[in-house]
RNA sequence: GCCCGGGUGGUGGAAUGGUAUACACGAAGGACUUAAAAUCCUUUGACCGUAAGGUCUUGCGAGUUCGAGUCUCGCCCCGGGCACCA
């Protein structure tokens, strides 16, 4: 027998699904449009990483069982090729971002083709397409527009490795995300979205309390997905996010302060922060930040020389550090307990954060570790005075109840090359003015200089002919923002950009591009697969601009990923895959020598999806050779002669396999799938008589979402002849990937006769088979028969605990 | 420190509170072959036993239950996230 040519047939039936289109969905006659999403890749010059594949294949056999249960599904996908991660590439291997995106693009979706995944290709898209980032920016004005984006000089994130800033979420225990760099405070103006402003609302999406799908199921076209309790997203995603979202109720309280140089007692005070209000009476000193003291000085406050010293030093450039050595100076002012007037001191110190709260906080040694340690370092009293209630405390002190979020603004701006121009123009005299709608995209140009400059001016700042402009509004000469907007934002909306490549980015500006029929019929997406690494970025980002869209009426729906699953990470022979110990896998080496249907089923099989697993060489050969004995089995001459023996336990295994099957891809436990698929093949291999085409087609369709390119083979010979085909015969060729999903038959499951368990005193000491349906005493009877069990009841029974068609316990 | 996951044969991993170790890899033995690869067959948690059968076993220790890998409590270890957030 031959055996299955997975090079041959993988490239033949490639093209011929490109050719016939079987994967695109009619995007304006669909009747159950299925948008199945799955986070886009950035193209990193070195490939395809097996991860990669890991993921798609994950998400495309969930999107192959929703296609054949007859769902219009679209499956894009693009690149996400603009940012610092493709840019750092570029510069290190001395090659033009822009040239070296062309390279990766094109060797990416060659890599993407060979995985046979059926994904939509006439959609395709990448950021750093000027029809894609024109839109980049009209979101970005839309936002400024709004009110939610601004300028702002702050202390922000430095990364002294990519030159450049970065916003919260992509620091990383204080260390870049992109080149895991030491990332330092430094202040500079900066654009923000302010995110923080859907903080709330954030936070409420992700809870059963108040669901805000309620809103989107009144409003959607489409069929609403079946969760009722607020997202349907993995746990630990949303547990994540809430912690980062960070909300929680405090109070703050003032404090009036005294022996300020130079003013009256009690004419200043102090709001400082707590979630501790009951511990007020055990406050035995005020502890502020160093950037609250600076503000104090600058509202000319006459500090003490080491104070003013102290402050200074906190202002500088500074890594981020988590918990160090806790250091202060007392301010020579002191603070007035407003519950029982005592007069503690104000010290500054680094040990609080000005970024939370109010800046300030009481030290209660008595009831925090962190005060405590810092009483004893500058020898503090301890106080031992009682707890008092919250509410005790807080109307006591006169204090106010507030409510505080961890999440900080999102800051936009970026000072590199590679990424999409903001679209904003700064005139000495009108202010900044966002650049007309007609004139955008702004191009990103193409310049010699691309190189990050280090200072706080992006390499766009030395090309005159990009910044020279003139003003909007009053036309005199202007100069356009250099900076260009965090990656970011560039996937925060790709889901829609999809869309608008269907039209072929023929919207016109000025006409809302997300509120047109094929939005409102296919968002919110309804099945979103992507790693837990962007729990807290990129999902956080494409939740709060979606929230804006419906806010500004661009869009119908609130949520745009009403169901999100999170894949598990990929290892190899137990250790990540890392470049610097070279074991990373690349796909194409295994596509080539195994096909991308076994590397796909190796994948699905290694483990759990949402748990990820672990990749050895030495596990391809198992699906290898189940493969090649689908093969032998299928080709088989006698299997198409239509002859049928009816065999009832088989017919039992079929259809438990299926609801199986069905049950398991829905659940994405794609590795019991596959087993319950070996299981079936095992069984057609003992009874090789008994099958008949009808069997197999069950068995093909089964298998079509996991080994697409085999299962297309084998269907198509079944079929008739494959060089027609080859030719293809439009009004003859129907692919299996269209055909429809086999469903079980709920009687055929049935079982006869049951596997009963008999124990004595919780032993399992027999299992007889019995017939289903007996009671106890027919069961009982059975039991006492047998000769194992006989001998262990020769003692009176106390007690028989029955469970029908299971199990039957005597206790003695 | 806090919050999530995990811990099951030699290995990856299965198990609605009811036969623990499905499926696969590996290993051992056999068939085919001049030989090897490939393929096929048998065995494969540990221990005792010729066998029938028995005892033990899901990180450790308790508990609930007729019955616990699964539920509860207390530990230990591994992975991930957050972290001076008052």
């Amino acid at each position: 027998m031959k055996k299955f040519d997975h090079k041959k047939a993988e490239k033949k039936w490639q093209e011929i699904w490109q050719k016939e289109s079987i994967y695109e969905p009619d995007f304006k006659k669909a009747k159950n449009p299925f948008y199945n999403l799955m986070m886009f890749p950035y193209p990193s010059a070195e490939g395809l990483h097996v991860g990669n594949m890991y993921a798609f294949t994950g998400s495309d056999i969930y999107g192959r069982l929703k296609r054949m249960q007859g769902y219009d599904v679209f499956e894009p996908i693009g690149l996400d090729g603009f940012g610092i991660h493709s840019e750092n590439y570029a510069l290190k291997i001395r090659k033009h971002p822009a040239d070296q995106a062309k390279v990766s693009e094109k060797n990416f979706y060659r890599q993407l083709a060979a995985l046979g995944n059926g994904f939509a290709w006439n959609e395709r898209l990448e950021t750093y397409d000027p029809e894609y980032y024109k839109w980049t920016q009209w979101i970005f004005i839309q936002l400024y527009k709004k009110g939610l984006c601004y300028r702002k000089k702050a202390a922000v994130n430095w990364c002294p490795g990519c030159l450049t800033v970065l916003a919260d979420e992509q620091v990383v225990g204080g260390e870049c995300e992109r080149c895991g760099a030491k990332v330092v405070k430094k202040e500079l103006e900066q654009w923000f979205f302010k995110i923080t402003a859907y903080a709330d609302k954030l936070l409420d999406g992700l809870d059963p309390v108040r669901s805000s799908l309620a809103e989107v199921r009144r409003t959607r076209d489409k069929v609403a997905s079946e969760t009722s309790n607020g997202i349907d997203w993995s746990e630990k995603v949303k547990i994540a996010q809430r912690n980062w979202i960070g909300k929680s109720e405090d109070a703050s309280i003032r404090f009036s302060l005294v022996d300020v140089p130079g003013q009256a007692d009690k004419k200043h005070y102090v709001e400082v922060f707590t979630t501790r209000p009951d511990t007020i009476f055990g406050a035995t000193f005020v502890a502020v930040s160093p950037e609250l003291a600076k503000f104090w000085l600058d509202i000319g406050w006459q500090a003490p020389a080491d104070v003013k010293k102290y402050i200074f030093n906190h202002q500088a450039e500074k890594p981020i550090e988590a918990a160090k050595e806790k250091t202060g100076v007392f301010s020579g002012i002191s603070a007035v307990n407003p519950v029982n007037n005592q007069k503690i001191p104000v010290w500054v110190s680094d040990y609080v954060l000005a970024g939370y709260g109010t800046g300030a906080v009481m030290g209660v040694p008595a009831h925090d570790e962190r005060d405590l340690e810092f009483a004893q370092k500058f020898k503090l009293p301890v106080s031992d005075a009682p707890l008092v209630s919250v509410e005790e405390g807080i109307k006591k002190s006169g204090g106010k109840k507030t409510v505080q979020f961890r999440l900080r603004d999102w800051l936009i701006s970026r000072q590199r090359y590679w990424g999409a121009p903001i679209p904003m123009i700064h005139c000495t005299d009108c202010g900044w003015q966002p650049v007309p709608e007609k004139d955008l995209p702004v191009k990103l140009p193409h310049i010699k200089n691309f190189r990050p400059t280090g200072t706080d001016q992006s390499p766009l700042a030395s090309d005159e002919k990009f910044y020279k402009v003139k003003c909007p509004k009053c036309k005199s000469w202007a100069r356009r923002e250099t900076d260009v907007s965090d990656t970011f934002l560039d996937s925060a909306w790709y889901y829609l950009g999809y869309l608008l490549k269907f039209e072929n980015w023929k919207l016109k500006i000025g006409n809302s591009p997300f509120s047109n029929d094929i939005v409102r019929k296919w968002c919110p997406v309804d099945m979103y697969i992507g790693g837990a690494e962007h729990s807290v970025l990129h999902l956080l980002y494409v939740r709060f601009l979606a929230m804006v869209f419906k806010d500004l009426g661009l869009t119908h729906f609130e949520e745009p990923f009403p169901k999100f699953r999170a894949h598990g990470l990929l290892i190899k022979d137990g250790a990540k895959m890392s470049k610097s110990k070279g074991n990373v896998v690349n796909p194409d080496e295994y596509v080539k020598n195994y096909g991308a249907d076994a590397l796909r089923m190796y994948l699905m099989f290694i483990g759990p999806f949402d748990q990820g697993g672990d990749f050895r060489d030495s596990g391809m050969k198992g699906v290898t050779r189940f493969l090649e004995r689908v093969w032998q089995l299928s080709t088989k001459s006698q299997i198409t002669n239509h002859k049928q023996i009816p065999n009832y336990n088989l017919q039992r295994i079929l259809h438990k396999t299926i609801k199986k099957v069905t049950e398991d891809i829905e659940n994405l436990s794609y590795n019991t799938a596959i087993s319950a698929l070996m299981i079936l093949l095992n069984e057609f291999e003992t009874n090789p008589n008994f099958i008949s085409r009808k069997e197999l087609d069950i068995f093909i369709k089964l298998l079509a979402p996991f080994a697409p390119h085999m299962a297309e083979e084998i269907w198509q010979q079944i079929r008739g002849s494959t060089r027609k085909i080859t030719r293809i015969n439009a009004d003859k060729f129907k692919s299996i990937h269209l055909e429809k999903w086999p469903k079980f038959d709920p009687e055929l499951i049935k079982e006869d006769k049951v596997d009963f368990i008999v124990q004595i005193n919780a032993k399992m000491r027999a299992v007889i088979k019995l017939p289903v349906g007996l009671g106890q005493k027919e069961v009982e009877a059975a039991a006492r028969s047998d000769n194992n069990v006989a001998k262990y009841l020769t003692a009176g029974v106390k007690r028989i605990i029955f469970v029908k068609d299971k199990f039957i316990n005597f206790m003695v």
